[in-house]
DNA sequence: CGTTCGATGCACT
DNA sequence: GTGCATCGAACGT
């Protein structure tokens, strides 16, 4: 059962929180994959540098100013997917990147679409879905989900009552401006969660809380 | 271990 | 024409 609009109408960091734990679902052409998100990252509306929508309403962005609770899907490097979900009221630009899932449904599946993609295979479970580019080819999910709406039966988030761990926030990865703004969540000693954890290597100032930043 | 770098498409200036 | 919310292969230490 999808998620309520209402649970993504909410300030944007709230929302990243509390997905983590949540599952996100795709089913195409029958085939259904599904995983637990570990790992997501707030993006903030027109003053936050790292936002797409730092520069005003564009083509691109347009989604990210409509109503809560839809995707934003938009092709990186000219590679790679990535994913974000629509949060707060229609006019406030805000999305929520996921990042890394903990696949649960459909495991053969994304074996089958990375190994198509890069021919990597032989992937440990906690492979298919590290990293945003990785979970979006894993999952099946390209630039026909944008502005897909998460409260149908398609593309959905729904609460399987998975046992939520340890919380931590740091800074996000990949970006350049606006690098100062702890607003990364992850849920600690997942082994799909992408990137450097807290306390590993490097020290990067990643902070275990259950608050927000 | 660590760092660099190419692939590859398109939105935006 | 420039610059990416990435990934992983290839190289250096």
């Amino acid at each position: 059962m999808p998620l309520p609009r209402s649970f993504y109408a909410r300030s944007t960091l709230d929302v990243a929180r509390d997905l983590l734990g949540k599952v996100l679902v795709h089913r195409v052409r029958g085939a259904t994959t599904a995983g637990v998100i570990v790992e997501a990252e707030a993006y903030v509306g027109e003053t936050d540098p790292a936002c797409h929508a730092a520069t005003g309403p564009t083509g691109r962005n347009r989604p990210m100013y409509g109503e809560p609770g839809h995707a934003y899907v938009y092709l990186n490097y000219g590679v790679h997917f990535l994913f974000n979900i629509v949060t707060e009221p229609a006019g406030h630009p805000c999305a929520v990147l996921i990042r890394a899932l903990q696949p649960i449904d459909g495991l053969a599946t994304m074996r089958r679409r990375r190994a198509a993609a890069r021919g990597a295979r032989g992937l440990p479970d906690h492979e298919l879905c590290r990293g945003p580019g990785n979970l979006t080819r894993a999952m099946g999910i390209t630039i026909r989900d944008n502005r897909a709406d998460l409260c149908g039966d398609r593309l959905f988030l729904e609460d399987r009552g998975v046992p939520s761990g340890d919380v931590a926030w740091s800074p996000r990865i990949g970006i350049t401006a606006g690098a100062d703004r702890p607003w990364r969540c992850f849920l600690v000693g997942t082994p799909s969660v992408s990137g450097w954890h807290a306390g590993g290597r490097g020290g990067r100032g990643a902070q275990a809380s259950r608050n927000l930043p």
